[in-house]
Formats: structure tokens, sequence, C-alpha cells
DNA sequence: TCCATTGATGTCATTGAGTGACATCAGTAT
DNA sequence: ATACTGATGTCACTCAATGACATCAATGGA
């Protein structure tokens, strides 16, 4: 048996997402989080850069998974179409199962303006990531970032109707719906 | 004459935008902006919600100008055709003689993390506003929503190029440029 | 068995952002 | 004159974040 408690971060970010509900995240101390965790907030700093940093913990799992997917679409498939094979794969994250907890997590984000900053720049560093992505397919720029960017603009749309109380689609589904409405809409 | 000297808020400005491009945002304290202003941390805090803040200060302006234009679209337009009309209106602040000025405030945003996340909340608030302004135009969801997501991207990758070292074209025309490439690259 | 090493955690001290309460003080209005 | 206003200063405080160092159970030789 181990000398401590296992998985001090799930504990870290189990103990912050109740407690940032509870009681509003600006109202948490880190102190707080740690104490609820059963440890310091030194030890915090240790897991996670910064206060905020604790509730966006996978985001780079997400992002690999969806370059590789973007890397794998068929080499003869358009830049919308292979960022659409990335923002599919995503869905691998966004299963029926964790909808009610990406809701109570959405809530949190949503109900503070730091914790919205760092979902932005999460969302800014995937779209990066994916215009590199692009690149290495030999898209060249602008049209690289323009795809990439229009792709993450989906992903946000898609992402919150899906997690929104009343949709009952699937991710899949409201991702291809988003798609078609962006082309129909910039249609020449 | 004033009892104090006059423009506290440029003067923070200017001495903030020379710290950060001298010693970095991280090494540059409030306290050493407000000394080099001639004023106090605390009077630095009345005018600035945040260290970041003090670069960001004209942002509403840009804003409620582009919302304006928006509004002042055609009624027959089409979303698109109104997001064009307000990216560019924008170009009213993006004239030749403020590029010196762009080039120096875009690298010390890029230097910092911290400063990226500002200006990203910033260009996300602009974007639900132009998204707000196209509802009132009778723009249904998600077509406003993605309109206007699909216009900020046009921007973000137009200014880029705009402020960039080897760019010589004017903001207008790089803007129309990366809208037509837009929609190129989504077209059906 | 004993001991050195390792690695996760704790303790302590410090810097700096940000805020509230209160003081100061020149100009302005009554 | 006196009271008032408003921008600024002073002080004290909380808390995020970091560096330096201590602790201590498990592990693996000797």
């Amino acid at each position: 048996m181990g000398r401590w408690e296992p998985d001090a971060a799930g504990r870290f970010r189990t103990a912050a997402l109740e407690l940032f509900g509870e009681v509003g995240y600006e109202h948490t101390t880190v102190a707080a989080i740690a104490a609820r965790a059963g440890l310091t907030g030194r030890t915090f700093f240790r897991y996670f850069a910064d206060k905020r940093e604790v509730l966006f913990n996978g985001s780079e799992r997400l992002q690999q998974t969806m370059v590789d997917a973007l890397a794998q679409a068929p080499a003869k498939a358009s830049a919308i179409d292979a960022i659409a094979a990335a923002l599919t794969k995503a869905g691998d994250f966004f299963d029926d199962e964790r909808r009610p907890f990406a809701r109570l997590r959405s809530s949190v984000i949503a109900a503070n303006t730091d914790l919205y900053e760092r979902e932005l720049i999460k969302m800014a560093t995937l779209s990066a990531a994916l215009a590199q992505a692009l690149r290495a397919r030999g898209v060249d720029e602008p049209d690289a970032n323009l795809a990439a960017e229009a792709g993450i603009a989906v992903f946000r749309v898609a992402f919150a109707h899906w997690v929104s109380e009343s949709e009952r689609r699937s991710y899949g589904q409201i991702v291809n719906e988003s798609l078609a409405r962006l082309k129909t809409l910039t249609a020449l």
C-alpha cells in the first residue's frame, strides 16, 4: 500500500470543482481546496501551474487526439474535411455519460471571467495545433489558420449546444449540423 | 491649472507599455509602472481593474464602433455581409499612423501568456456583441454565433497580417482578401 | 539487518497583485 | 469663510505563487 492516499491530482480536481460550485471560484482559496483534498496548498501548486489550471487538465489529451485524427484523414480530403474529421473524433471525450460532469464544469467556467479566459486560451492553443497539422498536410497560409479558426468556432458552438440542458442530440450529430450551417452561411 | 498633472490614465498606459517592452510583463511591478507615471500603485488600480487591463483599455470603443456599423448595414444585407461591414469599419482604428504602436503592443502581448489570455477574452466579448447585433437584425441561432465567430476569425488573421513587419497592404484590403479566402475555403 | 537513496509531501518565508478604510488637500460652490 | 467634491496617498490586509529546506515511508542494495 502506498505511503499516501492515491490520486492526489484527482482529489484536488474533485475538491476544486465542488468548492467552485458551492461558493464560487473567487471565494475559494487554494488552501481550502487543499484542505478538502487532504493536502496542503504548496502541494497543489506542484500539480497545477495555477489555481485555474485545476479545471483544465485534460486538454492536452483532447488536443493530441484531434491532431492525430486530422493527420490520419485521407490525403485527398480538403482542409475543411480534415478539420471535420478532427471535430468528430473529439466526440470520444464527450459521450453522454460525462455530460453531467461537463455541465457542472461549464457552468462554473461561465460564472467566472478568469476561468473563461483560461478556456479561451486552451481553445486558441487547440486552433494553433490544428493549423499546424494542416500545414503539415500541405495547406498554405492563410488557409490553414482560417480553416482551423472556423473549425474551432464550430466546435465551440457545438459543444455549448451539447452541454445545454435541453439538447438531446449526440455531440457528433450536433457537430455535423453546425458545420453544415457554417458552410451555408459562407456560401458564395 | 489643474491640481495634478493631466491624463493620469495615459501616463499609466505609456509607462506600462515602455516597461513591458524593456524588461517584460512579468518583471514589471505595478509599483514600477506607477513610479514612472508619477503616481502610486493604489491609484493604478483606480484606473485599471488589474495589471493587464492597462494594455486593453480602448476595446470598448472599437466594439461599439463595429456594432454600430453592423446595425447600420442595409437591411437586406446577409449576415456575412453585415459582419463584413463591421470588420471594414474597424479600419478607422488601424490606420498606418498607428501601426508602429500596434506592432509594439502586439509583440508585448505575444510574449506573455497572461496578456494573450486577456486579448482572447476581448475578442470573445467582441464576438458576442456582434452576434447580439446580428440577432437584433433577425438572424437566428446558431447562425448569428457562427457568423460572428467566423468574422472574428477573419479579423484576427487580418489584424495579424496588418501588424506584421512585411505587410504593406492597408487593413481594409487585407480584411477583404481574408474574407474572400474564408468563403472559398468553406464553399460547398 | 542496516543504510543510503528516492520521491511525494510539509513547513516557512517572501514577493507581488489586488482591495478596503481612511487621510489629505486644492479647487469649487454656496 | 465654510462645506463639499474628487483625485490621490497611506496603511493594513488577504491571497496567489514560488523558492529553500525539512520530513519520512518505501525501496534497494551492501
